[in-house]
DNA sequence: GTCTATATACAGATAGAC
DNA sequence: GTCTATCTGTATATAGAC
């Protein structure tokens, strides 16, 4: 059993993903690990305390996801591949990216936070364009890796913004597909 | 002037892509015309009629812009150029599509509204579908022009998404690149 | 149609005891 | 560290007068 502070920062993981940093409240993550809404403020002061930890604790876990993607031996469709199912098994959660779902509220959240997001989405935009700037990867016209890296992110998070409407997986099955081609030569 | 519920609609779209739908009051809306809150449970009686009639007048407008465009005697280029500038005008604005916005906020909808979500999506496919369907639009490998348009729905959502959040363009304009390479044949 | 007034619920935050 | 108690603000929604 990990500490408390710990255990709130899950809680409210869990719960922004799936309802929004809005709708996250102290008395349910309180709840959620049984203890008092007033103990919470022990840990996180204000809110915007709270929103730094989660923004950086999962930023934190899906880089390490990422990196350890990338040290795999596969190959790079392989490796994109396994990047993909990080949002299918949200989707499967009925979970949206935190980042995400923050970047959509990002009208309550201060500067810091807003570029704590930004650093989060640019540091996937850099590792799927380290993937695509190797060996087995397609250029798709003149466009660099750095363009096709953008696509994807955006591509991904449009994806599974919308898929979790329905809990389909359509638009997600299409980034598949354009992984495919990039990676078929 | 337009009526008060019609005002009332506009004041709300406007408010929940800037700030969402869980962010939006009676209040605020009813002070943007002028009246009471408890007036304007008068035309919406609850929330989720007044999500309801946003999400409908929203998507009539918008496809109203998208077969606007499409009637037009331009290149497919210069059609799909004419859809990406509807988000960047948003972006400026600093807001979000209204449906991406409550699609990040599916946990607070019926699953009337929650349907309604779908058929905007939905409809945006198939009229990037028609275009890339046309002449001059070259194939990508395999990928069919549906899930090319699926790939550009999630693209552009997912980008204006993230580059709300710094109020640049940069991966608006990677979606782009991508429209100049499949129109350049 | 619009108002005042109110019921009910829940939010973030703080004071101070233990 | 955690608690009880409370302050203050805001939300949706309704009743009933005009």
């Amino acid at each position: 059993m990990s500490d408390k502070r710990t255990q709130l920062e899950n809680a409210a993981i869990d719960s922004v993903q799936r309802s929004g940093f809005n709708n996250l409240s102290f008395r349910s993550i309180a709840s959620d690990v049984g203890i008092k809404s007033s103990s919470v403020h022990y840990y996180f002061p204000e809110k915007s305390d709270l929103a730094a930890a989660l923004i950086e604790k999962y930023s934190v876990d899906f880089s390490d996801k990422l990196r350890a993607i990338g040290n795999r031996n596969i190959s790079p469709k392989s490796k994109l591949d396994a990047f993909v199912k990080l949002f299918e098994d949200a989707i499967d959660d009925e979970k949206f990216c935190l980042c995400g779902m923050m970047a959509a509220e990002v009208y309550s959240l201060n500067s810091s936070n807003r570029q704590a997001l930004l650093d989060y989405f640019q540091f996937m935009e850099d590792w799927v364009a380290s993937i695509l700037e190797g060996d087995n990867v397609s250029a798709f016209g003149t466009m660099k890796p750095r363009v096709l890296a953008r696509m994807l992110v955006s591509g991904l998070e449009g994806a599974i913004l919308i898929d979790r409407v329905d809990g389909r997986r359509d638009r997600l099955k299409s980034q598949r597909e354009f992984i495919r081609e990039l990676t078929k030569a």
